[in-house]
DNA sequence: CGCTTATTTGATTACCGTCAAGAACTGTGG
DNA sequence: CCACAGTTCTTGACGGTAATCAAATAAGCG
C-alpha cells in the first residue's frame, strides 16, 4: 500500500476515531482497526436518496467519510420529518440503531466506505479492543439520547427554544467530529432545518434573525458562530452545571499517534 | 409452590407472553422463563417517580405486571414530554433501550416485578431460547420504531393526525399485551395524553370530539371504541395495504398450552 | 354527600404556517 | 467578464391551528 493511500485513508476514518475517542481513550490497535474501514467507497448524488444497501439496510453499516445526509420519514403528501442528520464520522446501518422504516436522503454529494472491520471487532467477545466497544456503545447510547431529546423539542418546545437546543446539540456533535473551531458551526440549508426541526422554512429564517438580533449568534452564509455559548444554553434551558454534555479531553494525542502510525 | 401461587405468577406475566409470542412463537421453556419473572414485587403509588433502581436504571430491568405509567423528560417550567406509554407486559430497564435521562412515573398504582430469569435466558448465547431472544429483539425494535413515529407525529402531524395515529398504536400495543375486545381500547386522561400527544389538555379534549363528531370513535370515560379500524388508518395517513402492524397469529395455543402448564 | 380530580365549554390570544414576491448567492456558459 | 438560470434566503401580509385563561359541569371516591 503506498503511503499517499494509507494517509488518505486516515483522513477519510478521522472524524470516527475522533468522536469515538472522544468517548473513551482508545488505543492504537483500536485506530486501526477504524483506520482499515475505507473499502467500497461510493459516492451519492447530493438530494439522492440511498437505496437500502448503502442506508440503515447496510448489512455491517456504512461510515460517511465526506458530505452529509439525514434520516428521516416522508409522509404520502411531500411533508417529512427528518429525525438525524448524518455527517462524516457517522456510520449507518449494521449493528446499532436500525432506525428502521427511515429513508437516507445525501444532503450534499456523499462518499461513505464500508465498515467491515469494525463489524468484526465489535462482533468478537475477545478481551482484545474492548475499549473500541466501549466507546461504540456510548456512541451509539448519544444517538439514542440525542433521539430522544429531538422528540422532547418536537412536542415542548417553542421554535427558539428548539432552534438553540438543536444548535447546541449540533455543536458538540460537529466538535465531537473534529471540527477546530470551538465557536463555530456549519448548518446545512434552512429548508433542511425546518424539515428536522418540525418548522416552516419561513419561521425557520425568522427564529435565526431573532437570534442574531439577540447576539446569540453571529451568521454569515453556512458558517454560525456562537459569541457565547452559556447564554445559548440558557436560550435552550439546559442546565450549565450539570453539562451532561462533557467531553473525554487528552484523546488528540491517541489522534496524533494514529498521524504517525 | 402451591396451585394458586402458580396461576397468580401466570396471570402476572401473561401480558409480557402474550406480548413475545405476538412476535415470534415462543415455545414452553421460553413461556417457563417468563413465568418465572415474578420475584421481588412492589408496588408504587400513582403519580409517584419510579426511584432509579426500579426504573430504566433497574440492572436487570423490570416487568410491569399491573397498573400503568409513563417514560418523559420534565423541564424547569413544569412543562412534560412524555415519549412511552408503559402497559402490563413492558420491561424497563436492564437490557434494550435504556433511553437514559428519561424520568418513569406511575400513571396509576402500579407493581412492577424484577426480570432476573429473562435476563439471564437472553444473556446466555447457548441455542436455547433462540426464539426468546428473537422475539425479544423484536419487541425491542417494535418500541425502537413507536419512539421513532412518535418524533414524526410531534414534528409534522396536525392534532387530529397525531391522535388518529396514537391512537392506532395504542390499539397495537394493547392487544398484542393480550386485550381481548378487538375494538376498544383504553385510554389514560387526557392530561397524561396531551403531554404524550405535545398538545394541551383543551385541545385534547375538542380533537376526541371532533373525531367523535367523525364517527371514527366511540367514547365513554377510559374505553374508546373504534367502530372503523381503516377509517381511523385514512386518518393518520396509515396505507392500509402494507400494514406493518401485522401480528403472528396462533400463538394462543402456545398461551394455552402454558396455562395447562 | 362533599371532596378532589377529570372533562367540557367559551372567549381570547399568539405562535407559527401559508402565500407571494423580491433579493442575494451559486455556478454555468457565452 | 457578464448574462443566465437555479437555489437559497429574506420580507410582508394574512390566516389558521392550537395555546391560554377562566369557569362550569361531570365523574370518581372516601
Amino acid at each position: 500500500m503506498k503511503s499517499d493511500q494509507i494517509s488518505s485513508a486516515i483522513c477519510l476514518a478521522k472524524p470516527l476515531a475522533q468522536t469515538l475517542s472522544s468517548f473513551t481513550a482508545l488505543d492504537l490497535d483500536d485506530f486501526k482497526i477504524i483506520h482499515d474501514c475505507a473499502g467500497d467507497l461510493r459516492s451519492h448524488a447530493a438530494g439522492a436518496e440511498l437505496p437500502a444497501p448503502y442506508g440503515y439496510a447496510s448489512p455491517r453499516g456504512r461510515l460517511i467519510v465526506s458530505g452529509s445526509a439525514a434520516a428521516g420519514k416522508f409522509l404520502p403528501d411531500g411533508r417529512r420529518q427528518l429525525l438525524r442528520l448524518l455527517l462524516p464520522g457517522d456510520v449507518v446501518g449494521g449493528l446499532g440503531l436500525r432506525d428502521e422504516g427511515l429513508v437516507i436522503v445525501a444532503l450534499t454529494e456523499l462518499k461513505t466506505v464500508d465498515t467491515g472491520p469494525l463489524y468484526s471487532a465489535l462482533n468478537t467477545p475477545s478481551p482484545a479492543h474492548a475499549a473500541l466497544r466501549a466507546a461504540w456503545g456510548q456512541a451509539q447510547r448519544a444517538a439514542q439520547r440525542r433521539l430522544v431529546q429531538h422528540a422532547v423539542r418536537l412536542g415542548r418546545y417553542s421554535a427558539y427554544e428548539r432552534m438553540a437546543d438543536f444548535l447546541l446539540e449540533f455543536h458538540d456533535q460537529q466538535h465531537r467530529a473534529g471540527l477546530p473551531n470551538q465557536a463555530a458551526i456549519y448548518l446545512p440549508t434552512q429548508e433542511v432545518l425546518a424539515d428536522f426541526l418540525g418548522l416552516s422554512i419561513v419561521h425557520v429564517n425568522r427564529t435565526l434573525q431573532q437570534m442574531r438580533r439577540d447576539r446569540l449568534l453571529v451568521h454569515q452564509a453556512a458558517r454560525v458562530d456562537i459569541p457565547d455559548l452559556a447564554r445559548l444554553m440558557g436560550a435552550a434551558m439546559v442546565e450549565p452545571s450539570i453539562c451532561e454534555r462533557s467531553r473525554v479531553r487528552g484523546a488528540s494525542g491517541s489522534i496524533r499517534s494514529l498521524a504517525a502510525y
